[in-house]
DNA sequence: GAAAAAAGTTGAACGCATTCATTTTTAGAG
DNA sequence: CTCTAAAAATGAATGCGTTCAACTTTTTTC
């Protein structure tokens, strides 16, 4: 490896520590490129260069925790859950135990919004992915339930995963949008709503 | 009333119009503050007297499409359902066939993205209040379906209620989201849903 | 090792939403 | 009708993300 290309993951490196360090400083919104691109001494030009925009920027912090997440989500599908609800339940809680690792409420927030804003823009194109995989797993999950006669047989796996998955995911929005709600309201509300669900 | 508040009420009028036609024609987004005001036939500084942002711009006419679907959705409550299915289904088709009269899907889109970005400003306590109500008719049904014997009877239908409001919710998303889906697509994916939940 | 090419860095300049000190218009009292 | 205070309108100035033309550094070529 040149210098040139241990100069480039060195500066990779600085620029997203420096923006993971000021986004749960000061916030997505507040933190400024400028600043970030000083903390990583670097100047704005070359932060640009590394990454498209702020909202890149975010997608970088996005992805790790994103990715970790669905790591431990595969371990849920290998259990031998008692009911249906259970494994879902399982499953929700480890997404939700997980998401303030690396990112605040505000971060979640912006790339959410950022995703739904901006669609055919690489950031949405990966966060939309990642979506995807999670709601995968869901409906995988459903398919293994179903197929261990913890759920009806003429239930379509694959529709009541995508509704478990929107559930999930809109509560989770919802807390994020909500300074009060807390993760443990969060799995209670989960609970009622895959139990109505899966019956 | 005085010739101020006749003035008020006109430069008001002209200022959504003019914001109307051009989130319209040229997107949110592309749409400047500047060209709205001259199409109006204000200063820039009389716009930010009359609307707070340019995102309360886009909040006046959110909240017009939104009563009206409200005041749609009312009808279907009334109505005597063969299934608990069709009820949900016609409910959320009504939803779907109103949401491009007045909005296109980027305005949607940049309404939604904004109402998560920035909880706890006007704009996003009235996205969520609409949002709240009709979560409240979607639960609201759910407990007519019950009492008429169309839904198990151990069931939670409020839970049951937020469940399939979140499904509507987030397959309307996604629908502003892509540019291929129809709203045949769309109907035809919450029928799915709709199915795989209420059994 | 020198010269040329390629790749990377830089910060001042740009566009656009938003603000605010100043000017203009209106309503009401005498 | 006139004067005054309140209300409203105005557009130049501000702040911040992003771009780009000029400058440096590294790599390649002979």
């Amino acid at each position: 490896m040149g210098l040139r290309e241990k100069q480039k993951a060195s500066r990779n490196r600085a620029i997203v520590e420096a923006a993971s360090r000021l986004f749960q400083e000061s916030g997505y919104e507040a933190a400024r490129i400028g600043q970030i691109a000083e903390l990583a001494e670097v100047s704005v030009g070359t932060l640009y260069n590394y990454f498209k925009s702020k909202a890149d920027l975010l997608l970088a912090i996005v992805s790790l925790e994103v990715e970790e997440v669905l790591h431990q989500g595969k371990a849920v599908l290998e259990e031998d859950p008692k009911t249906a609800s259970d494994a879902v339940y399982r499953l929700a809680s480890i997404y939700y135990d997980h998401s303030l690792v690396y990112l605040t409420k505000e971060m979640w927030r912006t790339a959410m919004a950022l995703a739904i804003q901006h669609p055919d823009t690489p950031f949405s194109d990966r966060y939309h992915m990642l979506d995807a995989a999670l709601a995968q797993q869901v409906k995988d999950l459903c398919e293994g339930l179903r197929a261990r006669g913890l759920l009806r047989p003429e239930v379509d796996p694959d529709a009541l995963g995508e509704a478990l998955f929107l559930s999930i995911n809109g509560l989770f929005t919802a807390f994020t949008v909500s300074d009060q709600m807390t993760l443990e309201d969060l799995r209670t509300t989960v609970a009622r709503h895959i139990r109505a669900v899966c019956g």
